[in-house]
DNA sequence: CGATGACATCGATAACTGTCAATATCGACG
DNA sequence: CGTCGATATTGACAGTTATCGATGTCATCG
């Protein structure tokens, strides 16, 4: 049985929050979103996030993220597990490859929190 | 009201980003966000953006942030510092009393790199 | 001037993070 | 079955970070 992240990841409580600008955050809820900032404030991961993100079809495949970058096999594994495991990026195996997805909602939702100032 | 900082701070060069969903980050365009991100990327001082920018003039006085925690003194104005170097944060001395100001325009940036998925 | 109070800086420490080489896992294929 | 190629995991190491107590700075007030 793959572990597939069904649990809660901070992903899904970010929704419930309203903007920065609006009122001051609770403790809670800035634990909560911290870590999905966390995941995202690393420039390999933000370039990784993005190139997946982008990508035709809304997926890329490990094969292609690690020819863009100049750095180890594992260590583009490990950022990639960073980011699944905020609930960033979804995985899937099919075959010997390994496909990334970009939650866009997650993104989407934590860009609402951080950059909006009026709703 | 000397403007500290009127150095070129990371936050200066988001805007000119596309979103994150749209098109690959370059590794230079990363480099420059991330730090923004890392900033913001800590649960303590999400509260403290979070207070700031919803206050009632959109600043606040760094006597009532330290209330706000269960944290020593010098640790709220390490974060404070952390933040306000990132450009997220203006400072200003007024008398006695160091006011805080939200660059709002900032967050409104990194949100919508971040969250933005048509335009 | 000396005391007080607000805030910053310093120095130390424990915890965390990014990276790599080595190794493991796991499908596909002959 | 045995090999190969694609990813993941492990273990180690150097660099970074969050926190605190102690101390410094600086404006105000008596």
């Amino acid at each position: 049985m793959s572990k597939s992240l069904t649990l809660l990841s901070p992903v899904d409580t970010v929704a419930c929050c309203s903007p920065l600008s609006r009122q001051p955050l609770s403790q809670q809820q800035a634990d909560q979103v911290a870590p999905l900032l966390k995941a995202l404030a690393d420039p390999v991961r933000l370039r990784l996030m993005s190139l997946v993100a982008s990508h035709v079809g809304g997926e890329a495949c490990v094969c292609d993220l690690n020819d863009a970058f100049d750095l180890s096999q594992p260590t583009i594994s490990h950022h990639l597990k960073v980011l699944h495991e905020a609930g960033l990026l979804d995985r899937e195996k099919r075959g010997v490859w390994v496909y990334y997805r970009a939650r866009t909602e997650a993104l989407t939702n934590l860009g609402t929190l951080i950059g909006e100032t009026s709703a």
